[in-house]
DNA sequence: TAATATTTTTAGGTAAGCCTAAAATATTTT
DNA sequence: AAAATATTTTAGGCTTACCTAAAAATATTA
């Protein structure tokens, strides 16, 4: 049973190796959960014994393969969250995240298992993002960024990669809705 | 903002008054969350700081209005979750218990209101009690005791005082569920 | 490569929430 | 009402998760 703050330096560890790849910098996680570097090392320590994360001086921390495990069954109920919050409860897009990031701790596996069946079995969040399965598998969708289109060229709206609620809210009011 | 040990100690009280009126002793308090004396000593005085107690040495706690007020949110979000929990994820009423305990603990109004409206305004929780309003009303039903009942009556089987697992499956094996 | 800058870690401190053991207070019994 | 028993509080410690400031390690640049 993991800490929220064990299970917030997870995610954080998750989504920073996606982008670099390679060990994540102490300094890159302290800025991403706005805490400071020294506290960051504490957890990291605690985190390697735990066999969360490979954590090697100062290249910095890399998840293992329970950790990643770890870090996508937290994503995963976030993201269910999201949906639920959405679907069901009439929230719109850009108001789901900070409930979602408390939801996400919620401790009960059957619970996310009859939330995934209520829901349907959804396969993307109300952001795009694919949700993991149970087993952690991801299944990506080929993707382009709109500005690599060119004038004329179509394509269909599946993600966001900014998810701030001022971004998100331009979208809506440019009448701009996954999928179209 | 309330932490969880705070929410904790205010819904004990609260349950506790509702037993033995004026004064809830320490000791009981302790003994309700699986707690030392001391330490709820401790957190008395803290509530008691921030308004939420009235606190005497000696005789014991007894919650504010505001008290009672934050009690019976707790308690609402608590009950609405384990309608939601049976009604929607197809739970068993003897496993909601402790996810509600959890979920309870999310801080959003607009969470809670939105919720309310899904379950469309439920007014009893799957064990049969009075689920207070937004406001923090209650609303009792009489009831009787099936005890109180003479051989030959007939009633409507609506709550239990016990819910604890063992005794809601013993109903269930009985088959004798809510409305009988 | 030596000097400078940056990053990371270590050292030491704080608050919350728990604990045990001892002291203080209240209650019950004789 | 004094003694014995219960309860409650205080005192002092521990762990977690933060923090700041200083030291150590690494990277960059002149």
């Amino acid at each position: 049973m993991l800490t929220f703050s064990e299970e917030n330096h997870i995610k954080s560890i998750f989504h920073l190796s996606a982008i670099s790849e390679e060990g994540v910098s102490t300094n890159s996680i302290a800025e991403n959960l706005n805490t400071k570097a020294s506290s960051v090392t504490e957890m990291l320590k605690k985190l390697s014994e735990k066999r969360l994360i490979v954590y090697k001086k100062y290249p910095g921390a890399q998840l293992t393969e329970l950790g990643r495990k770890t870090a996508l069954n937290i994503i995963r109920k976030h993201m269910l969250w999201e949906v639920f919050l959405v679907e069901k409860l009439n929230f719109k897009w850009d108001e789901v995240h900070d409930i979602a990031e408390q939801l996400e701790h919620i401790q009960s596996e059957k619970l996310t298992n009859q939330l995934d069946k209520f829901l349907d079995f959804p396969t993307q969040d109300p952001h795009g993002d694919p949700i993991p399965n149970p087993a952690g598998f991801i299944k990506f969708t080929p993707k382009l960024k709109l500005s690599d289109l060119n004038i004329g060229e179509t394509g269909k709206f599946i993600g966001v990669k900014d998810s701030s609620s001022t971004f998100l809210k331009y979208l809506d009011k440019r009448k701009i809705s996954l999928g179209c």
